[in-house]
DNA sequence: AATTAAAATTAAAATCATTCTAAATAAATG
DNA sequence: CATTTATTTAGAATGATTTTAATTTTAATT
């Protein structure tokens, strides 16, 4: 499993960013886990392999592999930013139900009727509702 | 000027709220400014009209609105929760320059790859660039 | 109209995610 | 090896939101 780490260290260094030991965690993590995680997972699933590892780092590790375009954050939970690695286009969907955040295949927006002169940098689509799981439950329970 | 306030109570029954001097005045505030206001800026602007009024009756209210399919959150700015009293679909823009978020027609997005019995009830469309205004600034600037 | 009960509003305290600060550690450079 | 620079760390500070408990307003009932 060394291929990962190396393709993971690639990835900071193309990024611009050194690769110490808690970016290359923190990355990772989110690459091994399409979970679109809160940093409070991502910090209580790390801190067993790392027992020196504080929540202020994996904050900023955060902000700087967004700043850099390595990952993006998701607003999709009100709560807590959520952190995903697939950097390429696709939309989210949340469960209102267990609360599981999906990947859906992008159907690119298409930013009509915006003022002649605008630049759309990037666009983030949410789809709210209940998942194929719960409904099955919901069903089943009946 | 009591065609909207009437407008506004109604509405507000529609969705099941009693319409309170506080609950009118937060539901009219936000038909009249598309502005996307945060909870801040509601208050401030309620309160000299409104001198008892309390921030978390702006809160209350908010919620309220929100869990009655009155009025939409929207969660563009991770930094503070907007409101917006459109609810007929559009997708929004934040300028990264000036904060301004504007709305952009509706393209409803299309959820492919969804597993079979996801049930989407609502969706949103963040768009994040430069809006026309502050492109226009930053060429007469040079 | 007075009394009571229920709902809404309020201010202040509590909570919780995130950021900041200043010290400690690690890495890089002369 | 010494020194500067970057990174990590723990804890304090901040700031948005929620909770609590008291007060006020509204509605219902006598």
């Amino acid at each position: 499993m060394d291929k990962l780490r190396s393709h993971i260290q690639q990835r900071l260094t193309e990024h611009g960013i050194k690769p110490s030991l808690q970016r290359i965690a923190v990355l990772e993590y989110l690459v091994t886990h399409a979970t679109h995680p809160t940093v409070d997972t991502i910090f209580s699933d790390l801190y067993p392999s790392i027992p020196t590892l504080s929540k202020a780092t994996v904050y900023n590790t955060l902000k700087l592999l967004v700043q850099c375009g390595a990952v993006n954050m998701i607003t999709i939970d009100e709560k807590n930013a959520r952190y995903d690695a697939c950097t390429t286009p696709h939309m989210h969907f949340r469960c209102r139900k267990c609360g599981a955040i999906l990947d859906i295949e992008q159907e690119l927006p298409v930013t009509l009727g915006l003022p002649r002169g605008t630049v759309v940098e990037s666009s983030q689509t949410y789809c709210y509702g209940v998942c194929a799981e719960c409904n099955k439950q919901d069903i089943t329970l009946h």
